[in-house]
DNA sequence: CGTAAAATTGAGCTGTCTCAATCAATGTGG
DNA sequence: CCACATTGATTGAGACAGCTCAATTTTACG
C-alpha cells in the first residue's frame, strides 16, 4: 500500500504528460491554470474514475464512450491468447492515453488492467472527434501519440524476436525509468516500480522463474535494488551495456 | 525473374490498396479514373521509382523527402541490431504506405528494402500535410492506417512474444495469404511467395535453418506447397488451426 | 497473526539454436 | 548455351537459453 499511496498522491502530475500537454486539452487539471486557461478547450474531460490494483479496467469486448487518460498509477494492457498465455503489449503511465485507437473505435479489442489503483478520465469521443476537424493541432496531437505508441510496439517486437532475456529486461527497466523521469515521476535514481515479476516476465515473452533469475543476476552484480515497490539503478552504465543500445 | 515478372506486371493493382482507395489520392494510377477524377485531387504523385530486389530502398538515416506508397513488389521493413541481428517488422504490399510515420518524420528510422523489385511513388509531405488540414478526410485516412499498422505490430509481438515457432510461421502465411486477397493479388490458393526462408526467419525470430524445418513439416503434412516463388495453401483448415485463431 | 500472493531456489527437460556440410537453384560471363 | 560462381535450401548432430515442475521462503494485507 505504501507505494501505492505515493502513486495515489500524484494525480496532478498525471496531467503533465505528453499525451495532453499543450493541448489545451487538460481541464481536468484543477491546478495547471496553464493549460486550462485556454479559451478553446473542449469541455469533455469526464469524472475521474479509479480502478483498484490487480484489476480489469476495461475489458477487450468493452463498449467504451471515450478515449481514457492516465491520471495516476500504471495501466497494462494485455492480449490473451488460448492456453492461458499472456502478453503485455504496453505499460500506459500516468499523462499517457490507454490507446490512441480509440480515437476511432469504441472497442478496445485488448484487455486493460491496472498495476497499481489508476485513476484516469475519459474524453468524449463524439466531441474530440468533432473538436479534431476544428482545430488540426489536436488531430495532429492525436496522431502523433498514435506514431509513439506505433514506435514502441517496434522496439518491443525487436526485443521479443532478436533479444536476450537479459537485453530484455535491462530495456524495460531503462525504458520505463525515461519515460517516468520524462513525467517527474522519478526521484533521482529511483522510481515507484509497482511491477510483478509475472508482470515483467508477460511483457517480456518470458517465464516468471526465468525472469526472477535475471533480475537476481542483476542484483547480484549490484546494477540494481528493488526495495518494497521501488526500484533503484546503481549502475546505470552497465544496464546500458547490458541493454546493448 | 519469372515470378518477378509477375508482380511486374500488376502495378495497376497495387493502387487500389487500403492506403490510397477512396482518398482521390491516386493520380498516378493512369487507368483509375474514378479516382484521378476528381477537382480537388492534390497533384503530388510523384513519378514512378523502381529499387532492384534484394536492395535497399531507404537507408534509416536517409532523409526522405515524402511518402512512399508500393505500387508494386514487397517491400520490407527491417530493424538491424550490434552482432548482425536483424527484425523485419512489416512487409509492406502494394497499395500500403511503407510507413506512416513518414507524415511527420522526414527519416525513417528504419532500413527498407525490397524484397521483390519494388515500384514506388512518393507523394510530397509538405503538400500531404497541407491538403491534411483542408480536408480531415484525408487526416483520418492517414491515422487510421497508422492504427493498422499498430495493430499488426501488437500482433508480431504476441507472435514473438508468446507463440511457437509453427504458430508463428501459420500465422505469417494465413496473414500475407489475407492481405494480398484484400488487394486481389492471389489466384485461388495460391499467391506468389517471393520471401526467402532467411527473411521468413527475420520476421519471426527464428532461425533459418529451424524455419526451413518447419516449412518441411508443413510441406510434408500436406498443408501447403512451395514451388518456384509461389506458395499453394493445400488444407486451410489445418492451417488456420495451427495457427491458433 | 493468519492467509493468500509473490518471490526464490533447485533440478531436469525441450524448443530452438549453432555449427557444419551438402545439395539445388539462380545468375553471370564467355 | 554451357561452366562457373554465388546465393539459398536442406539435413544432421550436438549444445544451451530459457522452460516446466515442484518445493520453500518471504511479503502483503485483512
Amino acid at each position: 500500500m505504501a507505494s501505492d499511496v505515493k502513486l495515489h498522491d500524484a494525480p496532478k502530475m498525471g496531467c503533465m504528460g505528453c499525451a495532453v500537454r499543450g493541448l489545451g486539452f487538460c481541464r481536468f487539471s484543477l491546478d495547471q491554470g496553464l493549460e486550462a486557461a485556454r479559451a478553446d478547450t473542449p469541455q469533455v474531460a469526464q469524472v475521474e474514475r479509479v480502478a483498484p490494483a490487480r484489476r480489469p479496467i476495461f475489458r477487450a469486448s468493452d463498449r467504451i464512450d471515450g478515449l481514457p487518460v492516465i491520471c495516476a498509477g500504471w495501466g497494462a494492457v494485455v492480449a490473451y491468447l488460448p492456453n492461458g498465455r499472456r502478453q503485455i503489449l504496453s505499460f500506459p503511465l500516468p499523462g499517457e492515453f490507454i490507446s490512441s485507437s480509440l480515437v476511432f473505435a469504441d472497442v478496445p479489442f485488448r484487455d486493460v488492467e491496472a498495476v497499481t489503483p489508476v485513476h484516469y478520465r475519459s474524453f468524449d469521443r463524439a466531441t474530440v472527434r468533432q473538436h479534431m476537424t476544428i482545430r488540426p493541432g489536436l488531430f495532429e496531437r492525436l496522431f502523433k501519440d498514435c506514431i509513439t505508441e506505433k514506435e514502441r510496439l517496434e522496439e518491443l517486437a525487436i526485443d521479443l524476436g532478436r533479444r536476450s532475456a537479459e537485453e530484455r529486461v535491462a530495456r524495460l527497466i531503462l525504458d520505463l525509468t525515461e519515460r517516468l523521469a520524462k513525467h517527474d515521476l522519478q526521484r533521482g535514481s529511483t522510481i515507484d516500480f509497482p511491477l510483478r515479476q509475472t508482470q515483467i516476465a508477460d511483457a517480456l515473452g518470458l517465464t516468471p522463474v526465468y525472469t526472477n533469475q535475471v533480475l537476481r543476476k542483476f542484483r547480484n552484480s549490484g546494477i540494481l535494488k528493488i526495495v518494497g515497490r521501488t526500484l533503484t539503478v546503481l549502475d546505470p552504465l552497465k544496464l546500458s551495456l547490458l541493454a546493448n543500445r
